[in-house]
DNA sequence: CCCCTATACTCAACAAGTTGAATAGGTAGG
DNA sequence: CCTACCTATTCAACTTGTTGAGTATAGGGG
C-alpha cells in the first residue's frame, strides 16, 4: 500500500508538519508501519504533487519556519477509497525468528541475551500502549488500533518466556 | 537483514531448488519473512557470486531441469555469524490497521467484511501451523517458530472477533 | 564564544521488494 | 490435438524503504 496512505491517515486527525508526522510515526504508528523522517518527507512532496495535501508555511517566533500539511477534498477522497478496498494481509519481517530458525548447537547464550532484549522491548511497549489507551481508548479509532498493539506485545511476551526457557533448558543441558 | 538470510537459514535444513524454496517461503516461512520467487532467484544468483551458496544442475526424467543450491562452507560460517548478532526490532506492516485508524462513520459495513476475511484466514493459518506443529514438533527450531506463529494467530483471532463485535455494534446503533 | 541539543528539512545513493511478462518442458483431461 | 495446469526459471521496469551526510535556526550551559 506505501506509506502514502498511511500518511494520509494520520493527517485525516489534523494537521502536521514532516517533522511532527515522524515523531509521530516513532511513538504512535510505528508498530504496524513504521517510517524514516526521509522517507516522510519525501512523501509528503509526492503527495503534495499529486493534490492530495496542501502545505501551508507557519513562521515561527523561537523555532525554524516549518511546512504543515493538511489534507485537500482529494486526498480525502482517497483516503475513503483506500479504507473501503479490501486490505492485503499483513506482512511481518522478524529476524529473531529467522535466527532462531538458524540457530545450531552453539548459539543457545547469544539467543537467550537476545531474547531478554526482546522481552524489555516489549515490555516497554506494552507499558507506553496501556498508557496511551488509558489517555485516549474512549475513541474507536485508536481503542482498536491499540489494543490490537496490547494483545501482540501480551502474546509477544509470553513467546518469548517460552522461547528463554527453552533455550535455558538447552543450555543447562549441555 | 534481506532476504539473503533467511535463505541461508532455510538452505542450512538441506539443499533446494528456487523453486522449492519459494513454495517453503509461501508455506513455512511465509509468515515472518515473505518473498516473490523472482526476488529468490535474484537473491540465489547473488549468494552464489559471492561465494555462500553452490548450484548444481538436475536432470529430471518427467520434469524440467533444475538448479539445486546447497550452503557452501562460507555459506554455513556467514550464517552463523549472523545468528549471533543482535537481531533488529520486528517489522510489522499492516494495511488492515491503518484503514481501521483512517475509518469514518460509514465505513463499518466494508470493514466488517474486511474482518471476517481476515478471521477466515487466521484460522487456515492457525490449523495449518497446528497440524505442522502435530508433524514435527520435536525438533526446537520448528517448534518455537511455529508455536510464534499459532500464537501470533490465536491472538489475531482474539483480537479480530473484538474488532468485529465493536463494528456490529457501531452499525446498529446507526 | 563555543559546544551541545532540539527543531525542521533536504539530497543523494543504494538496497530491498513488487509487478508484469515471457520462455520452456511435461502431464492430464476432454 | 488442444487446453489447461504444474514445474522451473529469467528479464525488465518500477516502487518502497534504508543509510549517511549535510544545511539552517534557535536555545541553554560552561
Amino acid at each position: 500500500m506505501s506509506l502514502r496512505h498511511a500518511v494520509l491517515a494520520a493527517l485525516s486527525r489534523g494537521e502536521a508538519s514532516g517533522y511532527e508526522l515522524a515523531k509521530r510515526f516513532d511513538v504512535a504508528v510505528a508498530d504496524f508501519w513504521s517510517a524514516t523522517p526521509q522517507q516522510l518527507y519525501r512523501d509528503l512532496e509526492r503527495l503534495e504533487r499529486d493534490g492530495l495535501v496542501e502545505a501551508r508555511v507557519v513562521e515561527q517566533s523561537r523555532r525554524p519556519t516549518k511546512r504543515v500539511f493538511t489534507l485537500t477534498e482529494a486526498g480525502r477522497r482517497a483516503l475513503r477509497e483506500f479504507v473501503r478496498e479490501p486490505a492485503r494481509p499483513a506482512a511481518i519481517r522478524d529476524e529473531f525468528l529467522v535466527k532462531l530458525r538458524a540457530a545450531g548447537p552453539g548459539d543457545a547464550g547469544a539467543l537467550i541475551v537476545a531474547s531478554e532484549a526482546r522481552l524489555a522491548q516489549s515490555r516497554q511497549k506494552l507499558a507506553r500502549y496501556e498508557r496511551l489507551l488509558a489517555e485516549n481508548g474512549d475513541e474507536p479509532g485508536p481503542y482498536l488500533t491499540l489494543m490490537a498493539g496490547i494483545m501482540y506485545e501480551q502474546q509477544n511476551i509470553r513467546w518469548t518466556e517460552l522461547v528463554l526457557q527453552r533455550l535455558r533448558d538447552e543450555e543447562g543441558a549441555a
